[in-house]
DNA sequence: CTGTTAGCGCATTCAC
DNA sequence: GTGAATGCGCTAACAG
């Protein structure tokens, strides 16, 4: 049996009451007391019993999820899994509210941030719009002692404790390692969607393909970014444009969202030589264009990885416990044709309890 | 607050020790009061608390993992994934013993499973052989009511209550899918390392990338497939007479074990066309023939993964509660050099407390 | 067959 | 400043 608070008390030679205030670094107890403590702590080698603590305070983790909204795939996935998660408070012991805001809109989200601190939870995961302003919002809860981490799109200068997102830069990179081997020996530029360069995430994938299509294949040019606001409309007409302008370009990298445009225009495309086409975010388009071949490799980042990280991560954060590192790094999903996951949706294990336990349907759109 | 058994108590008009009879389905209880009880769960929506629940049984999770063992550094690396939990075993109440038995012997592995029984342990997780005898011997854990999930290689036909692995043969055909598109115009056979043909896995992905490479890559033949048994020296012999015998060779697969084998033979091969190489398991030999070119795309499955969701597993099938299924399915990682991920080891968040909670080095060596 | 009671490891009132 | 007592939700002896 591991030692508890009992062992401790004994070895110190006070009570659970004296232990219990150190523990917690709470006022009043001696400083002489307090030595005797901790060094009883350390060396029967306690470590707190975190469930049997949670058990005693009945603790919930109040936690505020920041989206934002709008008619975008990958998103509306995001917050499907926030749902999922939802759905497990019970178990997990968690409330957590989801607060949407307005797309690419700093000010909102500093307002979101702000409204999210005078409800002091025990922590808050944020989609971050890179700015100075949500920089000190987020800062103004860190001094609040309220964790934060930032989910897909980081923050830069920022004092979050942890970032859920991909490696960006690694991804724009991976990307055009792919552009350029599955374009072999055929040549001509390549054009690159985005949504907005206002973003991060974006930005950072656009370096990461640049600098490899320059070092590695600067046989290829690249195109102009076309900014498409990760807006299907907006993307579609876009890139029918470009396409009808340079009818050579052999390659696009989709970096944002808003393929179903994208999609729509390499359907209308009046034939021509191929185009080698990278995109990002499995979703139920993407999905079947890499079926159809329309698309050639899509990048991904795990959306339900993403959450249930944060939601891990804060936990550990506001109890001041270590999280197993690699469990919380979220990869850069590589999916071709051959390699897709099944469907999402139908894959719990059977359940074998008493109790309602389902997770719910997780659809997505785009 | 969430009904608790005393809420299900009053509910029904019994006592909590009729109620944990039914809750823990136990005998002694009449039919028409266990019916009535049950009306109750379901009628005020009850969900136990597993950790109060493992709190007031002192629970702890006796689980044994059988893993083959010699000079392979994919089951090193997968042996010290486990020796991590083992480390986290205090947190997480368990009690994990590793069993280790020589490579491709069923009839070692079946001894073991028998001994592991011999134990009834709350469950065990084995790297399985394709053999009857190994089902025979994991149906018996199971006609004992001892979960068994299958690692890293499946055993089909069994009653095993799960699977910690990736869909081997979904990799193969991405490999062939890699394969192919990375060699673009040129032309030549491909020659195929594997271990041995007597674990399913290693059949599978053989199978999946030689149906991708007929359907859609049919200029390249594929050479008779070499059995290296995983062993280093014996690939390194066995690919530089292949590479020897047909200079003209244009690419390889390595769906096995015993890269450094491999590698050495491709740094000895005297120049000539390059060679595109595909490999699996990404371990300090095949990280650095990655960053050096020798190999083009390393394909993974993340061992630390696999046995964290092997531990989540074999938990819940005890308790009889649900896993959340996506969080189970193991990714077929595909690596090039541009997203490699940081070496591990270093890569636990800041921890921020009291008790040791370090996490070991975790050395791989192939 | 069913009910009462005393913990599991910890936190939190209250007295002292 | 410090300690003793009570309860979190559940299980496991015991009695009845």
């Amino acid at each position: 049996m591991r030692p508890t608070v009992h062992d401790i008390a004994a070895a110190a030679g006070v009570s659970l009451a004296t232990v219990d205030r150190v523990l917690n670094q709470r006022a009043g107890v001696r400083t002489v007391t307090r030595e005797k403590v901790e060094q009883a702590i350390e060396r029967i080698g306690y470590v707190r019993d975190v469930a049997a603590a949670n058990l005693a305070k009945s603790r919930i983790y109040p936690f505020v999820f920041i989206l934002p909204f709008g008619d975008n795939s990958f998103m509306r996935g995001l917050e499907a899994q926030v749902r999922a998660a939802i759905g497990r408070s019970a178990v997990e012991r968690t409330d957590i509210s989801i607060v949407s805001v307005p797309a690419f809109n700093a000010e909102a989200l500093v307002a979101a941030l702000d409204e999210a601190r005078a409800r002091s939870p025990a922590g808050v995961a944020v989609v971050a719009i890179d700015s100075p302003d949500v920089v000190a919002a987020v800062d103004r809860l860190r001094s609040d002692r309220i964790p934060v981490v930032t989910l897909v799109s980081d923050l830069a200068g920022s004092k979050r404790d942890h970032f859920a997102g991909v490696d960006n830069i690694a991804a724009g990179r991976t990307a055009a390692s792919l552009m350029g081997r599955f374009l072999g020996g055929r040549s001509g530029p390549v054009a690159v969607l985005a949504g907005s360069m206002l973003v991060r995430d974006h930005r950072e994938r656009l370096d990461g393909f640049c600098a490899v299509m320059k070092e590695s294949f600067a046989g290829h040019a690249v195109l102009p970014v076309i900014e498409g606001q990760d807006d299907p409309a907006l993307a579609e007409r876009l890139v029918g444009e470009a396409l009808a302008a340079s009818p050579e370009i052999a390659g696009i990298y989709s970096l944002g969202a808003g393929n179903r445009g994208l999609i729509a225009a390499l359907k209308h495309k009046s034939s021509g030589s191929p185009v080698c086409v990278i995109a990002h975010e499995l979703t139920q388009h993407t999905r079947a264009a890499l079926n159809d071949g329309l698309i050639d490799a899509v990048l991904n980042q795990d959306a339900g990885h993403e959450v249930r990280s944060a939601i891990r991560v804060l936990k550990a954060k506001a109890d001041g416990v270590a999280v197993i590192g690699a469990q919380e790094r979220i990869r850069i999903d590589i999916f071709l044709k051959d390699n897709l996951p099944f469907e999402e949706g139908s894959e719990t294990d059977a359940p074998f309890e008493r109790g309602s336990n389902q997770e719910p349907e997780q659809g997505r759109q785009d």
